[in-house]
DNA sequence: CTGAAAGCGCTTACAG
DNA sequence: CTGAAAGCGCTTACAG
């Protein structure tokens, strides 16, 4: 169908090897380069990837693998991704796990299949095993996401400890004591690190830990839910404040806040990890720690490409600090009363 | 690297071409067939995409066209096209256009370029222009979302008249007179069309149209957001109901309606386009006309392999018919009042 | 700077 | 059913 070099060559009256040498970037006579323009507009000529990737074993393309793509904290990154690959040559190919890791083996291979040069992996349940399989294949991945040890490759994620401390710390600086955390279970890496920046912030403060208001549940809209409804059905056990540690807890703390009909910040305050829509349109607006996905995606692709084309061996572990956006979800309270 | 279809043939000491029949499915002596599966698992041995690519001129690949991998509604379709494309050996890659016309041409090339055997376009603006330049040159198309006239290729979105029309007319069942729409502009293919449902319930039932209830403003949050706030601000026209005509305008009066302590139901009558986290979270949980992204993405799918197999050539448009939810957001209407 | 030639890994008529 | 051989479009030493 379309024309190839071959094409280009003839009408120039030149060697393909020149054409070629001109497409990538070498030195050619002023006049060949001329014509060799020319002669690639009029026959709208484009470089055959397959070819190309057959000759150089190198695919110019990236492998995403992700839970969902419905899921927005995701498909932020995703897109910042897809805005650094692009102008450098490569494409990616996304594939959703749907959190089955029956799934995600699958996708991976389908991914390998299909001969990406990289992959960038950002699901909630990676092992050390599935990692380590195919870096020994001498497949470049980069995880975002979660820190996964005994695994050669790079990690990028969010300075988990750090968001928690800081929101925890908030809450104790307008006086409340009884603060309460709904977060993921052991499983969930970044629910782990936000439990422990929760607890170390109480901690520096002197408060003593109160096991009763960790709410511990699956990472999902129900998990919050479900733990938001035993927060409140436990009466004379109500904390002042609530940590929610994750975007779909807190939609299904929304949803239990709404039935239960409890305002905020008169009847509890709230922080919420990650500043998605939900955060802009709760009345009032949620205190939130949001991940700099922007910086997030932007590192991954760094790490990766540089992996790609260098010797990088050693692993390499990226923390991004979180930023907190403090609102009106917040009480201030009496120093005496609680 | 990887072992090559020589390696194999090798190992069992036949030829490469009947390990390429194996692999291609044609048949081979039991015998045969033993041998090379053993070589396969024991080699690691995978196609080389990149040679068959060459070969067969087909990449395996479809391009997708989206405004962008943020909007839930967008990347529910995404998912399922993936869902639909994996098993049958497609992958795809995902563009963004930012709803910038440049950036729009520049993907399309992006996508033309790596080589893809269809692409599947569901972004606002989309010119007859732009798809006839690539139908023409032999590229396989299907739009989604939107129809435009004068094109040569599949086009499929939701029956957006009838959803506008039965939300409406719901309304009205309830005793509704006044009943306000905000949608987008004349460029929005899917906002005309609903405004055009809107308009014929109104008529279908003799109640007259008031122009100064139709709210015509940018199709995102911004445009819902100023277009409630004009509409509650002219005190001496409100309606009685709201049909807005999507997501993101939703979001938008949404926050408005928080700021105005307006009561849903009780103050007004609410019915959005689009059935996403916001219609759950919100109380009481929105009334909505759900666009079927399931059956679009399937059939999105089959519309585009039908394509790249046979030589189906007509333009062919499908409808896919909404589905509406009606909640506790719409108040039933005395007779004799309004 | 330019060109002839080999070769990347595969599929496919073609002959047996 | 099997195999030898051509060729897909490109890049890259190599010689000039």
């Amino acid at each position: 169908m379309g024309a190839t070099i071959k094409d280009v060559a003839k009408l120039c009256g030149i060697s393909i090897a020149t054409v070629s040498k001109y497409i990538n970037g070498g030195n050619v006579t002023k006049e060949n380069r001329k014509n060799i323009e020319n002669a690639i507009k009029q026959l709208d000529y484009r470089v055959n990837t397959f070819a190309r990737g057959l000759k150089m074993n190198r695919s110019m393309t990236i492998g995403v693998l992700v839970d969902s793509v419905t899921n927005t904290f995701y498909t932020s990154i995703i897109s910042v991704i897809e805005d650094c690959l692009h102008p450098k040559g490569y494409s990616s190919i996304i594939c959703e796990t749907k959190e089955s890791e029956e799934i995600q083996e699958q996708k991976l291979e389908f991914l390998v299949n299909k001969g990406v040069d990289g992959i960038l992996i950002f699901t909630t349940h990676i092992s050390a095993e599935l990692l380590n399989t195919y870096i020994q294949k001498g497949e470049h991945i980069v995880v975002i996401d979660s820190v996964v040890n005994g695994v050669d490759c790079d990690f990028i994620a969010t300075d988990n400890i750090s968001g928690a401390y800081q929101a925890t710390e908030q809450f104790i600086l307008k006086g409340h004591k009884r603060i309460a955390i709904i977060t993921g279970e052991e499983k969930n890496f970044s629910a782990v690190e936000r439990l422990k920046g929760y607890k170390r912030a109480l901690e520096d403060y002197r408060i003593e830990l109160d096991d009763g208001l960790v709410y511990q549940s699956s990472y999902n809209l129900n998990g919050g839910y479900n733990s938001f409804k035993n927060m409140v059905s436990d009466a004379n056990n109500l904390p002042s404040a609530v940590l929610i540690a994750n975007y779909f807890m807190t939609i299904g703390a929304v949803i239990a806040i709404n039935e239960e009909n409890i305002n905020i910040p008169e009847d509890l305050s709230v922080i919420c990890f990650d500043d998605l829509e939900l955060s802009n349109v709760f009345k009032p607006r949620l205190s939130s720690i949001s991940q700099q996905t922007d910086e997030m995606g932007k590192r991954a692709v760094e790490l990766l490409l540089e992996r790609l084309d260098g010797d990088i061996k050693e692993s390499r572990i990226i923390r991004v600090a979180p930023k907190i956006l403090i609102t009106t979800s917040i009480k201030k309270m009496d120093n005496d009363s609680q």
